[in-house]
DNA sequence: GTGAAAGCGCTAACAG
DNA sequence: CTGTTAGCGCTTTCAC
């Protein structure tokens, strides 16, 4: 009834003078409905500003219409990695348009809270789906969501063969590819590869393709890996130590923060980027290209990939058709972070 | 019913042996209940892992215990902006433990897209609140809100006097006063300010706090204060043309992004931070340690902020009594871009 | 073409 | 103390 609260569809039904289901028919573009019916019930709605209530239709439907993320924070991580941004810009270009929502969860590092939070998501049906970044070694979350029967996508390379449905790039190696042929064919001939966590499935992908370029080039990789478990901020260390030893005229590192911190580390020693030393990056976040030298890096499409991982979730909800959205491969940027070897 | 679908509350409660009102009061903690058959309750649900769904107890209680944020991405803006990440972290602090959602929604820059974002958030009845941050110059936002009687708090200053709920840290100017005070103390005496969007009210009060502050030190500020429309990308060229003209000795940047941008600008010029120049941030992003030099910064409580923010709609909502949570006062974090006037 | 009525999973009266 | 029942706002058979 009138007045205050917000408006349903019996008040629709009423001001335009026709049953609920009529209502309901016509929001949902139902057939069987004259068109006069159909043009009073709109004008109604309109008048009203009526809108089904989400809550009304999921309960009805057992489908809430939101996909739920749960990030992890900490200990050590900044925050929400930056990347994730771009990621949910992607996300939300295909939810968006379908009236689909995305619910947050960030959670902290404490043993059992990511399986909690995952858990709530699935028995309090808050989500019809997720979706997971990040992918890990050892990944407990496909196992675990399969346990909880939510459905989920995978942006990035399963651990070992989960059986997790994922979305990747087209030709994923190529933007590594791409920078170390790139750095070979700059001159370059003793490369270092600053790798990340080794927690993460991306830092061994990496790594293996690294070595595999250079193999095919000729080099022996093995000595120029290597093999810590870097944050940005122990990026600096390791760059630091690889100076010190015999040294590479160049260094990919795993991401773009431990660039940022490496081309620090660097200049901190004294050793001139890109005269003495080559940095390469990966992400191409905006910060790659405020810093000086501007870094050469490795691009991502990082909306593409949150858009696809978007898509087939939707598909296996029966919400789309197809999944067809295409991942650009990642590609070399050449900024000024790079350059000939001495 | 038993097999597949989601266990209900009257599979508990005749698992239990009860009634469904009897399974009722007991999760939500109601009295007149036996002690045996609470325990009764208590462990059917816990065999079939079930908890109250989400969707059916917002129906009931025209309450979603979801807050929602929306962001408005570009043009020209990157992604979502850093400190997003942080104040994401403090809010969630506040709603998970409650049991509250948080749904994000990422807008385009097209005209109306934002508010047709607060709309449909409204109208579906999605979200109990929204959080708003980037307070505007003529923000209309609140007047939105307030028509679509959604329930709103804003992160920071509201333009002009928005009757907008609002949470700022205690001490709000200290950050820059120290800031200041600490180029002051260091001989500096042709202090520049470069700002950042002219559209955000923080811009404003910023510049005006610079002002207050070299004022009482008896300093004529207007000629040191950039009046330009700053992104990051922008910051390179402020710098370039403040460096031209007779040259200020420090520079105030609105953000940390915009002082790394200012950093490379001056290193491409030849001048030395912090030997020739001396540079402060805002905000202290993670970023700001990984550059070299390391940043000087006003840190910001954003995660303080985020959570004092969730608390105050949560306390509009009822949902908890008070919202005491204290914000620290931004405060100077003194690092390496900053040093002696030459 | 249209409307009446059942029911999604839950909570809150109200009886017993 | 415990169970029965009426809806919350919507969609969907199923009669008319």
């Amino acid at each position: 009834m009138g007045g205050s609260g917000k408006p349903t569809i019996s008040d629709v039904a009423s001001l335009a003078g026709v049953s609920v289901s009529a209502v309901s028919k016509v929001v949902n573009g139902k057939s069987g409905i004259s068109t006069a019916t159909r043009e009073r019930v709109l004008a109604a709605a309109a008048k009203l500003r009526w809108t089904p209530s989400a809550t009304a239709v999921a309960l009805r439907a057992a489908r809430t219409r939101a996909l739920g993320m749960v990030l992890r924070r900490g200990p050590g991580l900044p925050g929400t990695d930056p990347p994730f941004t771009l990621l949910v810009d992607g996300i939300e270009r295909e939810l968006t348009p379908r009236g689909y929502g995305l619910l947050l969860h960030v959670v902290g590092g404490e043993q059992g809270a990511e399986e909690a939070a995952y858990r709530r998501l699935a028995e309090e049906g808050r989500v019809d789906g997720v979706l997971l970044t990040g992918s890990r070694v050892g990944d407990t979350r496909f196992a675990l969501l399969r346990d909880l029967g939510l459905p989920a996508v995978l942006v990035g390379t399963p651990w070992d063969d989960d059986p997790i449905p994922s979305v990747r790039a087209t030709h994923p190696d190529r933007g590594i590819r791409q920078a170390v042929e790139h750095l070979l064919r700059h001159g370059h001939r003793r490369i270092a590869y600053l790798c990340g966590p080794g927690s993460r499935v991306h830092t061994h992908h990496r790594k293996r393709v690294f070595k595999e370029v250079l193999g095919e080039n000729g080099f022996v990789p093995s000595p120029s890996v290597v093999d810590g478990d870097f944050t940005p901020a122990g990026a600096a260390v390791g760059v630091a130590d690889l100076l010190a030893g015999p040294r590479p005229t160049a260094i990919l590192f795993a991401d773009d923060s431990m660039a940022v911190a490496g081309l620090s580390a660097a200049r901190r020693l004294g050793v001139d980027v890109p005269r003495e030393l080559s940095v390469i990056g990966h992400d191409d976040l905006p910060l790659s290209e405020l810093v000086h030298p501007r870094l050469t890096t490795v691009r991502q499409d990082l909306v593409g990939l949150g858009q696809a991982a978007a898509r087939v979730l939707l598909a296996a909800l029966g919400e789309v058709e197809d999944a067809p959205v295409r991942v650009n491969p990642p590609e070399l940027v050449i900024r000024e972070s790079t350059g000939p070897a001495r």
